[in-house]
RNA sequence: GGAGGAGUGGCCGAGCGGCUGAAGGCGACGGUCUUGAAAACCGUUAGGCGAGCAAUCGUCUCGGGGGUUCGAAUCCCUCCUCCUCCGCCA
C-alpha cells in the first residue's frame, strides 16, 4: 500500500508505475474518493465537536452540585430559567444528530471504497527494474556454473523417479488430482535432506528458525498483499474464512503486524520451512509434465524487516540473494540471475531477482528461487512499525526470498545427477541428511 | 462440544454513566546529584485520521461490531480471544 498523501501529489507517476506492472488500477477514482472522505471527516468532526461540548454542557446544567450550575445560581438565574436552558441546548443537539448520522450514512460507503482502492494501487518499481511485459522480458545478469554435457542420453526426472522407484505421481494425481505427487524412499529422504540443508545454512547466518501457521485469516493475506489481487491463487477453506498460504513469507512477514518495535529489534531474520499450497488457477497446460509447477510443496523461505531505509534495504536484498545463491552452490547446481521485469513484477515489489537452475528436461533454466523487496508496501497494509532514534513512528521494509523449494529443485538434481546407469549420484552437501550414503540406485 | 470467568496504555493495575485518552505503580527516556555507577529527586512517555507553513487544533480508539442515553471504558445485545471445570482426542 503506498501513502495516500503521495498518490495525491504524484498521479501521473503512479500511474505510470502501474502501466509499467501491467497492472490496472483507478488512480483518478481513488483521488476523487479521497478527497470526498476528507470533506466527510471536516464536516462530521465539526458537529461532532459541537455536540461534545454541548452535551458537556447539558450535563452541568442538570446537575444542582456541578460548578456551571451553581455559577449560573450566582448569576441570578432561577432554577427554571437553568432547566430552560438545559432543554434549549438539548432540543439544539437533537437537531445535529440526525445530520450526523446522515453524514456517517454517507460516508460509511466512501471509506469502504477508499479502503477497497487503496488496495489495488501497486508499488512502483525501483528505476533499475527493466521495462517489460513479461517473463520473457527479464535480463539476465549473470551465469554461474557449468551445464553438465551428458555422453549419454540423459533422462528426465519423471523417468528417473519412477525407475528408481522414488517418485510416484500417477498415485499421487490419483488421491489428490492433477499436478500432485508421492514421494517415495529415497526421493522422501532427499526431499527432506534439501530442506534440513537449507535450513541449517540459514541458522548458521542468524536466521532465526520459526514454525508458523500455514492456515491464516484472510486479513493477513491481504496484508501481505496476496489478496485481494491473486485470491484466486489461494485454496480458501471458506467456512472458517481462512486461507492456507502458498509461501511461509505470509505468516513470516506478518507475524508483528500491528506492532510497533523498536528499532534495536531490527534486523529481525526469520526463516521457516513449510508447506505452500497452490492452486496455479490460469496455468491450465502450462508445465504439465512432472515436478515442476504442483499444487503442494514444501520451502524454506527467508524473511528479513529492517529499517526504513532503502539503501539498507538493497543491502538486504543483496545479502538474502547471496543466501540462496550459496545453497544452489552447495548443492552444486548451474543457475542465473535474472533481474525480472516490470511486467513480471507482483503488486508490491519494488525489485525482485529470480534465481533461475539449469534443468536439462527444460533445455533451459527454470525459477527455483524469487528475490524480493518490498520497501513499505507490505508494512503500511500490515500496521507494521517500529520507533526509529527521533522516536519517529515510521514503517518497516520487507524482503523475502526463497533459500529452497521442494520438489521442484530435485528436478535439476536428479537430472543433473543421474549417471549412465540409471542411478544418481548424491550431492556431497546432502549425504549428511542421506545416511553419508553416495548414491540412489534402485532398491 | 457443554458449564462458568475475564478482556483497560510497553507491562501490572484502578476506574461512581458526565470534568477519564484514562489514577497509581513498574519499565523506558531526559535531567539534577556523583570521579563513574547505584540510590534518591524532578520531568517526559499511545496510535489512526483530518485541518494548518508551523506552533497547534479537531475527531476517533479502553478486544471487534451494534444499541440505550443529551452524554458510555462504565448499562444492554452480539461476535472474537483467553482462562478454569467436564467430555472427546493427535
Amino acid at each position: 500500500m503506498l501513502d495516500i498523501k503521495f498518490i495525491r501529489e504524484n498521479v501521473e507517476a503512479v500511474k505510470t508505475a502501474a502501466a509499467a506492472k501491467r497492472l490496472s488500477c483507478d488512480v483518478d477514482r481513488l483521488v476523487e474518493v479521497d478527497a470526498r472522505r476528507r470533506e466527510l471527516q471536516l464536516e462530521l468532526d465539526t458537529l461532532r465537536s459541537q455536540v461534545k461540548e454541548s452535551g458537556q454542557l447539558v450535563g452541568l446544567l442538570r446537575n444542582p452540585k456541578s460548578p456551571g450550575y451553581q455559577r449560573a445560581i450566582q448569576e441570578g438565574k432561577s432554577e427554571a430559567e437553568i432547566k430552560a436552558r438545559a432543554d434549549a441546548v438539548q432540543n439544539e443537539l437533537a437537531e445535529i444528530k440526525p445530520k450526523i448520522k446522515s453524514l456517517e450514512e454517507t460516508e460509511g460507503p466512501i471509506l469502504q471504497e477508499f479502503d477497497e482502492l487503496m488496495l489495488t494501487i501497486p508499488q512502483p518499481a525501483d528505476p533499475e527494474v527493466p521495462i517489460g511485459k513479461d517473463e520473457t522480458q527479464n535480463v539476465e545478469l549473470r551465469k554461474v556454473g557449468e551445464v553438465r554435457r551428458f555422453e549419454f542420453e540423459p533422462k528426465d526426472h519423471v523417468a528417473l523417479g519412477a525407475e528408481l522407484d522414488i517418485i510416484d505421481i500417477e498415485r499421487g494425481v490419483k488421491l489428490s488430482g492433477s499436478r500432485n505427487y508421492t514421494l517415495k524412499g529415497d526421493g522422501a529422504l532427499l526431499h527432506q535432506a534439501v530442506l534440513r540443508l537449507a535450513q541449517d545454512m540459514m541458522i548458521q547466518r542468524g536466521f532465526v528458525p520459526m514454525v508458523v501457521p500455514v492456515l491464516v485469516k484472510e486479513e493477513v493475506m491481504y496484508g501481505t498483499g496476496y489478496f485481494p489481487t491473486g485470491r484466486d491463487q489461494a485454496y480458501l477453506c471458506e467456512r472458517d474464512e481462512k486461507s492456507l498460504v502458498g509461501t511461509a513469507e505470509v505468516p513470516l512477514t506478518a507475524l508483528h503486524c500491528d506492532e510497533i518495535l523498536s528499532e534495536a529489534e531490527l534486523p529481525i531474520k526469520y526463516c521457516a520451512m513449510s508447506m505452500c499450497f497452490r492452486r496455479e488457477a490460469g496455468a491450465a497446460g502450462k508445465d504439465t509434465s512432472g515436478l515442476y509447477r504442483i499444487h503442494l510443496f514444501e520451502k524454506v523461505e527467508q524473511v528479513i524487516i529492517c529499517r526504513n531505509d532503502v539503501e539498507e534495504s538493497k543491502k538486504f536484498h543483496a545479502e538474502i540473494l547471496k543466501n540462496a545463491e550459496d545453497v544452489v552452490q552447495a548443492l552444486g547446481l548451474p543457475y542465473r540471475i535474472v533481474n525480472v521485469c516490470t511486467g513480471d513484477l507482483g503488486m508490491g515489489q519494488v525489485q525482485k531477482y529470480d534465481i533461475e537452475t539449469w534443468m536439462p528436461s527444460r533445455n533451459a533454466y527454470g525459477e527455483t528461487h524469487s528475490a524480493s523487496r518490498f520497501y513499505e508496501f507490505q508494512t503500511r497494509r500490515l500496521r507494521l512499525r517500529y520507533r526509529d532514534g527521533a522516536k519517529t513512528v515510521r514503517f518497516c521494509h520487507t524482503l523475502n526470498n526463497t533459500v529452497i523449494a521442494s520438489p521442484r529443485i530435485l528436478i535439476p538434481i536428479l537430472e543433473l545427477y543421474q549417471n549412465r546407469d540409471g542411478t544418481v549420484t548424491i550431492p556431497e552437501a546432502l549425504r549428511p541428511y542421506m545416511g553419508g550414503r553416495e548414491r540412489i540406485e534402485k532398491a
